[in-house]
DNA sequence: GCCAACGTTGGC
DNA sequence: GCCAACGTTGGC
């Protein structure tokens, strides 16, 4: 089992989308940048996934998502009407990928960016680093354990 | 293959 | 809404 980080806005899809039908899978789709692709395409099913909110009022990791379904064609790229659509990819030759995802836990408090930023065991997660526009990142099992003890504290 | 221009991300 | 940082595009 390996670790992950996504973000979102909780505005398109947070937590409590997540929360709010539990065995409900959601897929992670929309993602249109070639690293954060490639880590996708590395997700296995029961990998945990921390979900960062971002652009909003309490910026911060909101809780844990697990994967259920490893990476498959995103089905949006051949969808004229999605903004995700990409006229370049093809069924036949499918530029990017999407997983299924379920809930697992919601923090009772965010844990603030700031308060990730104050932790030397975290300096190389590429989300404290500065200008990290990576939307898709892997999380080392000691950083997920650092960050699973900052939860409440 | 370089690199300037452009669009997007995302914290503040 | 500002703007720095970054990825992508496209002309050459």
């Amino acid at each position: 089992m390996a670790y992950w980080l996504v973000k979102s806005e909780p505005d398109e899809c947070g937590i409590d989308d997540f929360a709010r039908a539990p065995d409900e899978p959601i897929a992670w789709d929309g993602v249109r940048n070639y690293q954060a692709r490639n880590f996708l395409a590395e997700m296995d099913e029961g990998d945990r996934v921390f979900m960062y909110h971002s652009s909003c009022k309490l910026i911060g990791i909101a809780g844990v998502i697990r994967v259920v379904r490893a990476a498959y064609p995103d089905p949006t790229q051949f969808d004229e009407q999605s903004p995700y659509f990409d006229a370049k990819s093809s069924p036949e030759k499918p530029r990017w990928k999407a997983v299924d995802m379920v809930f697992e836990r919601k923090f009772d408090d965010v844990i603030p960016l700031q308060r990730l930023k104050e932790e030397s065991a975290l300096a190389d997660l590429p989300l404290v680093k500065k200008g990290a526009r990576l939307s898709v990142m892997p999380v080392t099992e000691s950083q997920w354990n650092h960050i699973l003890s900052m939860v409440g504290s």
